[in-house]
DNA sequence: CTGGAAAGCGCC
DNA sequence: AAAGGGCGCTTTCCAG
């Protein structure tokens, strides 16, 4: 079998006979469409074996592979590439098969290149005069802000350096200084710290607005449109396939799987993405995906009952923990019992639900107690997802991915909770990325066969967005909640919220 | 001047 | 003893 080359690719492209194989395939069909190539039917991607092999973000890439796994240092050759990519392909396909992830590649991640790949073509467009105006309006307050907090200060300062401000606030105005401590022993200025200040002193509300306005202005209002792509006016993403442990997915320059929704302001920002002239914006995104993954993998009878009778998970939650009935729960007790709910699967403490909540540790305690009370079969997913990966070593997914979990038997305490909560949280999170991603691939195909004009921009874990041509939105909201809810059978049903708009926050 | 660590914070 | 899982970006600060 010899290796064929295209020098122009920097040998990314390897035709092995019948089986066309490439050390990153979405990067390959990327640089082939711009020599205005359109590839198919690439099988085998080195760099995505080597994911699923190790789960490791910053070790499957070639120049890394070839150094563990064959002892080579990668040069700039094109021929080199080529040879081991191939090397590497023989070595990875099987080992891949071997461990039963045969099918997540060939019916997941493989099929989903191509599709991120026309995503990140596709790009997103920008309405960049509503930008300016955002910009110029922050500058404002920002100047007024700055002015005044160091009017209070009685001294200029720059407010975004943490030292200095710790300088300001704890040395020189003498406020409370935080226990919390960074790791060079800085006191530290961070929002939860300061919120708790932030009643009884004006300077540091102050504060609090510069951090958020200065945020979002340096991170998206003047970012953004610099990254504007000239040739097509539009904002192109990097999706990256091997860019979190878990399996999700990750974006970056810019990424836009981070825009702004929480606050009125950053409504805003989302409000400036926009559909092409004449178009709009589709929004799906699954609702309480891990929750209802929770549900499914723990087959807990109050929580598989909550989901299929259409309740309000976190409304339900607080009247179980409570026990009071779900209309007597008040909107404290429900925003509690949200962060218990999260808590759950981010394997949380009593300490960080305390303070969290901002109550007593004694309380979250009880918080804690009274939901495992309830809800025994999350306890006893919890005991047994822990300890099979103290037997095995690695979480799975529903769908078959594994991560390694090293410090699983770590005799330090520290590392070994990391891990322990990392072994809870992967499973879920990691079902979750599987689960959106096979949804990705059966629309992306469903919008093929139909000949639609549609197109799938954005993905943000649980959402996805589509550009759609008036005329093809209402075809396109029933294939897209169709094959993202019928993308696999669970013990409870999966609940996909579609919305249209002029913008992405409209849209939602 | 550059690179990297640390702090902080945007999202799910 | 630490104390919530997964990311990427910006700014500050400091060492080389």
């Amino acid at each position: 079998m010899t290796a064929e080359y295209l020098p122009h690719l920097k040998g990314w492209l390897e035709d092995a006979g019948a089986a066309k194989v490439a050390c990153d395939v979405k990067s390959a069909l990327l640089a082939l469409g711009r020599l205005g190539i359109d590839a198919r039917g690439f099988e085998h991607d080195v760099m995505l074996y080597a994911f699923l092999l190790d789960a490791d973000p910053s070790g499957c890439a070639l120049e890394e592979q070839a150094r563990r796994r064959l002892d080579v240092q990668l040069g700039p050759a094109p021929e080199q590439h080529a040879d081991i990519t191939l090397e590497l392909w023989k070595q990875l396909a099987p080992a891949v098969e071997a461990r039963g992830m045969a099918k997540l590649y060939a019916e997941i991640e493989l099929p989903l290149a191509p599709v991120l790949a026309r995503m990140e073509r596709a790009g997103v467009r920008i309405d960049t005069s509503e930008l300016r105006r955002l910009s110029e309006l922050m500058e404002g307050q920002i100047a007024r802000l700055t002015s005044q907090i160091h009017g209070i200060a009685g001294r200029t300062f720059n407010i975004s350096s943490p030292q200095q401000l710790g300088e300001v606030l704890f040395d020189e105005l003498n406020l409370p200084a935080p226990v919390k401590y960074g790791k060079g022993k800085t006191r530290s200025t961070a929002a939860d710290v300061l919120e708790e200040l932030a009643a009884d002193h004006e300077i540091v509300r102050q504060v609090l607005e510069y951090r958020q306005l200065t945020k979002l202005k340096g991170t998206y209002v003047d970012a953004l449109p610099a990254l504007l792509e000239p040739r097509t006016g539009r904002l192109h993403t990097s999706f990256n396939q091997t860019g979190a442990a878990t399996g999700r997915l990750s974006s970056s320059n810019p990424n836009l799987q981070n825009i702004p929704i929480r606050t009125e302001l950053g409504r805003e920002i989302r409000a400036a993405f926009v559909p092409q002239e004449g178009w709009k914006l589709l929004v799906a995104d699954y609702s309480q995906i891990e929750l209802r993954l929770l549900a499914h993998m723990s087959d807990d009878a109050r929580l598989v009952e909550a989901f299929r009778d259409g309740e309000d998970i976190h409304t339900r939650t607080a009247s179980e923990v409570l026990g009071v009935p779900p209309l007597m729960v008040t909107p404290e007790a429900r925003r509690d019992a949200k962060a218990v709910n999260f808590g759950i699967v981010y394997g949380i403490s009593a300490f960080g639900l305390a303070a969290q909540l901002g109550i007593s540790r004694g309380e979250a305690e009880k918080y804690i107690k009274n939901y495992f009370a309830r809800y025994a079969g999350v306890r006893r997913f919890i005991d047994a997802t822990i300890e099979e990966v103290r037997r095995t070593g690695v979480t799975r997914t529903l769908f078959g991915r594994e991560r390694p979990i090293p410090e699983i038997n770590s005799r330090n305490p520290n590392a070994r909770g990391f891990a322990e909560r990392t072994a809870v949280n992967s499973p879920l999170q990691g079902t979750a990325a599987d689960l959106i991603k096979l949804a990705m691939v059966r629309i992306d195909a469903a919008l093929e066969a139909g000949a639609y004009q549609s197109a799938m921009l954005l993905q943000v874990h649980d959402e996805l967005v589509f550009e759609c041509p008036p005329e093809e939105v209402e075809a396109v909201s029933k294939l897209v909640k169709r094959e993202m809810e019928g993308a696999c059978q669970l013990n409870v049903p999966l609940v996909v919220d579609v919305g249209v708009g002029d913008n992405w926050r409209d849209a939602k």
